[in-house]
DNA sequence: CGACAAACTGAATACCACTCGATATTATCG
DNA sequence: CGATAATATCGAGTGGTATTCAGTTTGTCG
């Protein structure tokens, strides 16, 4: 029985190195080719396998991509959480700003395998895997954003999904003009801007502390009132 | 002269017909199928034309595709500027509200189609014609922005691209949350609060000014009641 | 070892955008 | 009108690629 087991685990070990093999030539060639200029053959010859192979672990060429979209998501979802975790501030927006910097970043910085991922949800119906995932990265700032409620330093009465979809809008649309200017250097010129104004933007309309001048100074007129009122009574 | 002027005329319509019809038949099986799963003989036979007739009206199929975004983006355009016109209101808060409103419902009436516009971005190299369309979308954005500005109602020191992406990234990234609700009957009860969520932000960030009415009238009314309790005074 | 199963292979298939020579339609003359 | 040129149209054929499948290799167990 021991032998038996220790047969099937090396042989499901093999399969597994011969799928990682495929995943990982299939992200290469992705990369450097787009969807559409990739070409199975091409995959088989980098993960060393047939090209029937590689239909055996993939129904077709948009799932395996598909497999590929996942195993990068999971990945930024590890990296941003690990980002969260230097983070030592504990106030929402503070983290939101250091979440935003790195998103923002990355957006950039993977414009085409991001680009495609969304391509993608068109063609394909097994959307939902690729949505899990996803939800999975949206998650850090779900969490971020309800602890801030939790600790009375965001509105209460707003909704989590119009925050967020503030937050992640934003953010794709900036990525998305900033590479329209696509200056090499001069990127960090204006992705610091972007994040700044969208966290002012995300405390002036999240935040619960509200106060302007104006409301400042109603509150001392008040108070003059009242202490004028006080006089008359006395 | 003028023979010769009216057999060109009838020419030229007849063609024009024939690329009216084609490009009909295009987009509505662009819509059925998504490009992809699009096939070319069928886009002929909807059209009436052989399929080689295409080719000499449209270099290719992303060609094709791209001429049916830009009457689509262009109809988008034109009835964003009627919807425009029939805002009375100069405020700039108010027409980006109006804004707002149309552009969500036509985001998510369109979804699919928007969803090709943006995912032929990566395949295609003749990307530059379909960004100058968006550009004259999106141009009405700016000149309600701009205004706003100039009036003095929107804080100059903001940067024009950065309010932009904030408003359409967000609408879009709202629209996309609203789709997966999926709701046929309730997409008002959804759309409304976004947009209100939105122009609340705008106001809040983008504005100069900060006082709302109530605020405003309250100031007044203080005023009114500390005039009074001087005279009782002295 | 022999028998069976599971995994693998790449040549063959199916499918589709696109081409091109043949055909039909229209324009321009004498 | 008839001839000729010019233009437009057609759809079978071409090339290229994702996908399949019959045959081969590899692994397992009595």
């Amino acid at each position: 029985m021991a032998s038996k087991a220790v047969h099937v685990e090396t042989q499901r070990d093999k399969l597994e190195r011969k799928e990682a093999a495929i995943l990982r030539a299939a992200r290469s060639v992705f990369v450097d080719n787009g969807f559409d200029g990739a070409r199975m053959s091409e995959i088989a010859k980098r993960a060393g396998v047939g090209e029937g192979t590689i239909y055996s672990y993939y129904e077709s060429k948009a799932e395996l991509m598909l497999a590929v979209l996942q195993q990068f998501w999971d990945g930024l979802t590890l990296e941003a959480r690990n980002v969260m975790v230097g983070v030592k501030a504990p106030e929402a927006i503070k983290r939101l700003e250091a979440l935003a910097t790195y998103h923002l970043e990355i957006l950039i910085q993977n414009a085409d395998f991001i680009n495609l991922s969304f391509a993608l949800r068109r063609n394909n119906s097994e959307v939902s895997v690729s949505r899990d995932h996803l939800r999975q990265y949206v998650a850090v700032f779900d969490e971020i954003f309800c602890r801030g409620q939790d600790r009375g330093e965001l509105r209460p009465d707003s909704l989590l999904w119009h925050a967020r979809d503030v937050f992640y809008g934003t953010l794709e649309y900036s990525a998305r003009s900033i590479e329209v200017v696509a200056d090499s250097k001069g990127n960090d010129r204006l992705q610091k801007p972007v994040v700044d104004n969208l966290i002012a933007l995300f405390a002036n309309h999240f935040g619960t502390v509200k106060q302007s001048n104006e409301i400042e100074k109603s509150a001392e007129q008040l108070n003059r009132i009242e202490s004028k009122l006080d006089q008359l009574l006395s």
